[in-house]
RNA sequence: GCCAUCGUAGCUCAGUGGCAGAGCAGCGGUUUCGUAAACCGCAGGUCGACGGUUCGAAUCCGUCCGAUGGCUCCA
């Protein structure tokens, strides 16, 4: 079974990590004391890349006080004081940190007959369970980053904390090329590129979490729905259309009021009915399903959709593209028998790694939950369905992590995460299984026996939405879109205005040939042109001055600088055509 | 929603109680140029909104809206 596992020399970095963060997170409240007596810790572990440590502090930190605690800590790292552990009992622990709420609190969730064990630094004792380094002075580089509300336990019905927000590494190199990769997510980050390149925006006018893609944007998005479509049209799937709202009764049988209000929009009343903007596409699917007497010689079918959905999600929550209230999701739903299941979990597999290879994404880590405590149906079609992801995934040797008990309430799933060019992961594909819906609205089918039987049915999204998908693309691609997604793939810069005409009979050629190309034509020198269009990220620029003209060509400037030098117009659209046709993820 | 920070021209930002500014972008003109920014000029503002303090508010206070980083959740 290909579990993914840690390589020795991972593990051991891991392990050495992970004392260097939780020691400076030790460090860290130290300081908070030092500086703030009154302070009331509460907990502070390693994270990656870091650490934090929430406080209940009468006023929150500024920005300030951060520089203020650098300063007492790297005074405690220069002093190399020793980690010193200590083993106590529970009564003794509740006396050491009497004037302590969230460590009293701490020390009541601790199971019976477990050690309790405490650390401590100089004059700063902490309960603590270890991993540490040996003394302050292995902390080798650290700094604080920000300050943050965190409520205790992560549970908003409780007091808000104040949590402070460090990195810490092995080296001082290792710390600058941290801070120099948060530096370049910074620089790639899609919203600074959606308006930076004309991609995307959201107006205040229009609400928060609500896109509005631009003509280059859109461009983009209507390049993905095309391989979208063909490579659905190609694998047995359906196209299907749903309207944007539905009444209420259909959202009580699918059991999205009991489960999902909070994050529906409220109703609107049409004609003394309720309706409600969709959520989800999956109950529209199931009344298609329903409009027929279904027979096991039809199954599997499988209904596809891009649906708009709308959900409504807290103020504090909207990212960009990443999480936003209205997106599109590039939705399918599978009605199959029981033995099919296995087959069509390892078709979508296929089509997922597929179509994440075409947008240049080749590596992932896959996830597979199973049931949770909470769950609706037959314990036995629960284990048949986490045994058919199961299956698939080995079939296709896909090594993968458990999440066991992380599955929906109405089936198991199955998740991919793809990684980005800097090495983020993004959730994208989800492949669901639903106990929960053919048994709500009775779905069933006729099986060869003569008797009906329920369907079962797998709900999947291999973008996941369009928007995230597009918002994690540009990430991926710094906005420098492989020639066939590029929203504009050619400019042409004529050098005079002599050579604006032929400039325009250049384009004229290659949008002849389905090429999407421009001329700038502005009052402008050369320089400033291409200066502009390597901002613009457009991947050829084709020169046009008297030489090209008289040849029929252009001097082709690639968007990585490399300079083809004069080609025929002929070569330069067959190029841009053949990466084009073949999607080349990587050209230019 | 909660905590913090922020909101000045299309964009990036200066201005901290006394006449709203700069660069880029835009528009007009000059220039006709060979691989990352020519030159001159013009225009552009409810200083996020509303209320308050003050002789006077972009600036101080309050409420709201929006953005950013977190908490929780997720496509």
């Amino acid at each position: 079974m290909p579990v993914k596992q840690p390589t020795p020399q991972e593990s051991e970095l891991d392990d050495r990590r992970y004392r260097i963060r939780h020691s400076a997170a030790h460090v860290l409240a130290d300081a908070v004391l030092e500086l703030f007596p009154h302070a009331k810790y509460a907990i502070g572990p390693p994270v990656e890349d870091g650490f934090y440590y929430d406080f209940d502090v009468p006023t929150p930190f500024t920005p300030d006080d951060l520089g203020r605690l650098e300063a007492v800590m790297r005074e405690r790292v220069a002093r190399d004081l020793p980690f010193e552990m200590a083993e106590v009992s529970r009564d003794e622990a509740r006396a050491l940190f009497a004037d302590q709420p969230y460590k009293q609190d701490i020390i009541d969730g601790l199971p019976e007959g477990e050690p309790i064990t405490t650390c401590r630094h100089g004059g700063f004792l902490d309960l603590c369970r270890g991993r540490h380094v040996e003394s302050t002075g292995r902390v080798p580089a650290f700094k604080l980053l920000t300050t943050a509300g965190a409520y205790w336990r992560g549970d908003e019905r409780n007091r808000m904390l104040q949590r402070v927000y460090g990195s810490a590494w092995e080296s001082e190199a290792a710390l600058e090329e941290h801070l120099r990769q948060l530096e370049e997510a910074a620089q790639r980050d899609h919203r600074r590129l959606g308006r930076e390149l004309d991609l995307f925006s959201t107006s205040e006018a229009v609400g928060p979490g609500l896109v509005l893609w631009h003509p280059k944007g859109a461009r983009v998005r209507s390049l993905m729905e095309q391989v979208w479509r063909e490579e659905h049209d190609r694998r047995g799937y359906q196209p299907v259309y749903s309207p944007h709202v539905g009444k209420g009764a259909l959202w009580a049988t699918s059991g999205h009021l009991d489960f999902y209000r909070e994050s529906m929009y409220d109703a609107m009343d049409v004609e003394g009915q309720e309706y409600f903007a969709k959520p989800m596409n999956c109950p529209f699917h199931v009344q298609i399903y329903q409009s027929a007497k279904r027979s096991y010689r039809e199954l599997p079918i499988r209904y596809t959709e891009l649906g708009a959905v709308y959900r409504y999600e807290r103020s504090g929550v909207l990212h960009g593209l990443l999480r936003v209230r209205g997106f599109t999701q590039d939705d399918a739903h599978i009605f199959c028998t029981p033995e099919q299941v296995e087959d069509e979990v390892v078709g979508v597999l296929d089509f997922a790694f597929h179509l994440l290879r075409v947008f240049g994404f080749d590596d992932y880590d896959v996830f597979l939950s199973t049931r949770p405590e909470k769950a609706v149906g037959d314990p036995a079609d629960w284990e048949l369905a986490t045994e058919a992801l199961r299956r698939a995934l080995d079939r296709r040797h896909v090594e993968h992590l458990v999440d066991e008990g992380g599955g929906a309430f109405y089936g198991p799933k199955l998740d991919i995460k793809v990684r980005d060019a800097i090495g983020r992961s993004w959730q994208c594909t989800t492949i669901q299984f639903d106990f929960n819906l053919p048994q709500r609205f009775g779905l069933a089918y006729d099986g060869a026996d003569g008797a009906e039987h329920r369907p079962y049915m797998v709900h999947r999204a291999l973008f996941g939405s369009l928007e995230r998908f597009f918002g994690v693309l540009i990430e991926h691609y710094a906005g420098a879109f492989p020639t066939w997604l590029a929203p504009v793939q050619a400019v042409l810069i004529p050098i005079a205005d002599r050579h604006v005409d032929y400039a325009h009979a250049v384009r004229g050629q290659l949008a002849a040939a389905g090429i999407r190309a421009e001329v700038d034509a502005r009052n402008e020198r050369m320089n400033a042109k291409i200066r502009n269009a390597q901002l613009a990220k457009i991947p050829y620029m084709l020169v046009a001055g008297d030489k090209e003209a008289q040849a029929n060509g252009a001097a082709v400037r690639l968007r990585t600088g490399q300079d083809l030098g004069l080609l025929p117009v002929d070569d330069v659209t067959a190029r841009i055509v053949g990466e084009t046709a073949r999607r080349d993820p990587k050209a230019p």
